[in-house]
DNA sequence: CTGGATATGTCAGCATTGTTGACATAAATG
DNA sequence: CATTTATGTCAACAATGCTGACATATCCAG
């Protein structure tokens, strides 16, 4: 007696969800996840670039462009258009460096500052209502989860950058 | 004494991880699990757009444009451009609906198949290693939680996909 | 049977966001 | 002072989303 139609492909402990429906569910709530910034930040006209930087930097004032483009993974033309209308539009500063006064390092403003805690609380909203519709261990095993999920040579990287307090 | 430096923003149990972190491991998260996928589609000059259509062709076999349409959320145009390519270059196929013959039944061929199952089983195993590194609770913990994120208006919907059985 | 609804395809144009490659400038550094 | 480093910029292109308009084939109700 099968519980699933893909029993005999699963490779995993009886009763088990086969991985395919795990995919298929980060898959989809990936989508309700960016979706919910999507809808504020059309208000802005900005798009998804617009918001990992604004999230960034608001995460890690004074952040230099090098770091910046080290986190996101893309080239400095990709992050410039988008810096250049946040930079535009007040949402963002650039201050030279103080040791280092080739660097550009970036603030939010106030404005900036503002749209990046909506954005964020939009979203840490949408987990405070997952975690809360489980038993008190979800959270814990979901950060576990996630961050198992990321690929283990980058895993000390990215767990600097997540704790590492602000300067 | 504060274990997180954003300890007070937090709003959530004392100990508990701060949700901005939960936001940033689902955004590297993602990122490296779609990696994946991208090396190999490369090879096949296929993007991830190729990708999503091939998968869900795959796990649901003779389904119809309008219910991939559906499932994608993105337009018909859209759509047709990638599955043109797929069609083209022999990976899914085509056949006109039995009761409805203004349908276009889709399938992956023998080719179409393997890359899928190949695609799968590579962001399988991530999902793997990650469960294999938390206790046995993780796999079905992290399950109830990526359901939990999808919006609760589409959940009915997404749960009856996931498990419907192939026609 | 006929007329309207439905399922799908297609053309054209545009926006966002990523890429590469080449070149420019200013500041740090040995 | 020569070189390296941090950053900016121009141009072109690719992938993947979108809208709007229009075409075709088929189904279905009256």
């Amino acid at each position: 007696m099968l519980t699933y139609p893909e029993e005999r492909d699963r490779r995993v402990a009886p009763g088990a969800a086969p991985m395919v429906e795990m995919i298929e569910l980060l898959f989809f709530a990936y989508r309700d996840f960016v979706g919910d910034a999507d809808r504020l930040l059309e208000r802005y006209k900005f798009g998804r670039a617009h918001h990992r930087v604004l999230h960034f930097v608001n995460r890690r004032p004074g952040i230099a462009i090098a770091e910046l483009l080290d986190v996101l993974r893309i080239t400095k033309q990709s992050l410039n258009r988008v810096l250049k209308e946040l930079l535009d539009k007040g949402f963002v500063e650039a201050h030279a460096g103080v040791a280092d006064r080739r660097q550009r390092l970036l603030f939010c403003t106030d404005r900036g500052a503002a749209l990046a805690r909506e954005l964020t609380e939009l979203q840490a909203r949408r987990f405070e209502r997952a975690f809360a519709e489980g038993p008190d261990a979800t959270a814990p095993c979901a950060r576990a989860f996630l961050l198992a999920m990321i690929d283990a040579r980058e895993r000390p990287k990215v767990e600097q950058w997540i704790r590492r307090p602000a300067p």
